[in-house]
DNA sequence: AATATTTGACCCAG
DNA sequence: CTGGGTCAAATATT
């Protein structure tokens, strides 16, 4: 019966940010167009409600989302993240807990998760208009049943220099292939992933523009691997230039922000790194074709609100995907679990952000 | 030489 | 046992 509602939540939380992510569309046709203020308020009204509904959502859970406080400086105090970690009952646990046996594993586990849903077309492609802003390393690939296109896993560059566990996976569509799933799991708690921020004290926090701050830095470099990747995959056609070309650069903007989520309890040295990250980086906006609500991301400033900031993101099951890449206008719904407090909202209307969160097993 | 990718082997949860 | 995810040796790049 957990694992029911779990799902039944989970669901639930995709249609209510398949509403939203549709409402924000809406509400970006409206601005392109000749919009009334009572239209941008309705809309305003709509997303409002659905962030209520999905923070309602959560909070129903008896589960972590303790006070968002303690934790901001917490190394290995880790709110635990949503996830049923303490969920099991079982003794095991309890037991194995004490032996550092690599628990790796279980702190991989342990990592928030969010799919991405990015269409590319050949020309951005050639372009290089994208990437996340984080470098990225494959380690893998693998034919997934069923799945047409193989699944090509990567992990931040910087996982033994900064102990950064950020990983991610991109799946190319089988229907679409111009669609590429990206999973992200993990925050980033490297530094220099994203070459944009500078070292000067985060002056932009204030809002919106920091946007594109980022996009210029890497577009190069990324193009550069883009090409060579194409090269790659006219002489290799052994796999038919599906997979490699594409999958290996990219990255893209849409994610989002950083979660927070310390999901290093254990050995981690550098524990403490992982609250000034926490949202330290925004991918860049990507001005997709078709997707012009870049700005947003009100919410990714922390500060903005003065909840410790603390997020924890994951999506849970593969529904949820279908669900959501429904709507192709390259919209891409990173999701977050918001877990600041819904006094939040109340307070302040107009509060919006892009992200949905929600957790799962 | 240092760093990144490719790939089959290995691990482990289901 | 199977499939997904990761490791790591062999290669390929830079």
């Amino acid at each position: 019966m957990e694992h029911r509602w779990k799902r039944e939540q989970g669901t639930l939380i995709s249609e209510l940010i398949q509403g939203m992510e549709l409402a924000k569309q809406l509400r970006v046709h409206l601005d392109t167009a000749s919009s009334t203020e009572s239209m941008d308020l309705l809309v305003q009204k709509i997303l409002s409600s659905y962030e209520k509904a999905l923070l309602i959502l959560q909070f129903s859970r008896p589960m972590s989302m303790g006070q968002p406080q303690q934790n901001v400086g917490a190394t290995s105090g880790v709110p635990e993240s949503p996830l049923s970690i303490n969920g099991s009952p079982r003794s095991d646990d309890l037991d194995k807990d004490n032996q550092d046996i690599r628990d790796v594993s279980k702190k991989r586990k342990m990592l928030p998760r969010w799919t991405d849903h990015v269409r590319v077309t050949s020309e951005s492609l050639l372009e290089g208009t994208h990437d996340d802003g984080y470098s990225w390393r494959k380690y893998g690939q693998k034919d997934i049943l069923g799945a047409k296109y193989p699944r090509s896993y990567y992990r931040c560059t910087y996982r033994h220099t900064q102990d950064c566990w950020a990983t991610k996976q991109v799946q190319r569509s089988d229907e679409d292939p111009t669609i590429f799933e990206i999973t992200y799991r993990g925050t980033h708690t490297c530094v220099h992933g994203n070459q944009p921020v500078p070292p000067p004290a985060s002056p932009e926090k204030q809002e919106y523009k920091l946007t594109n701050l980022n996009t210029n830095n890497n577009q190069q470099l990324q193009s550069q691997d883009i090409l060579s990747n194409l090269r790659k995959g006219l002489r290799v056609n052994t796999e038919g230039l599906d997979n490699k070309e594409m999958a290996t650069s990219f990255s893209f903007p849409s994610t989002s922000f950083g979660w927070l989520k310390t999901e290093n309890n254990s050995f981690s040295p550098s524990g403490v790194l992982d609250n000034n990250n926490i949202l330290n980086s925004f991918p860049s906006p990507f001005t997709s074709p078709a997707t012009p609500e870049v700005n947003y991301f009100s919410a990714s400033q922390p500060q903005m609100n003065s909840f410790g900031g603390m997020l924890s993101t994951q999506n849970s099951e593969p529904d949820l995907k279908e669900l959501i890449s429904a709507n192709t206008s390259a919209t891409n719904s990173p999701i977050i679990d918001l877990d600041f407090s819904l006094d939040q909202v109340e307070l302040d209307p107009n509060f919006q952000f892009d992200t949905q969160g929600f957790f799962s097993s």
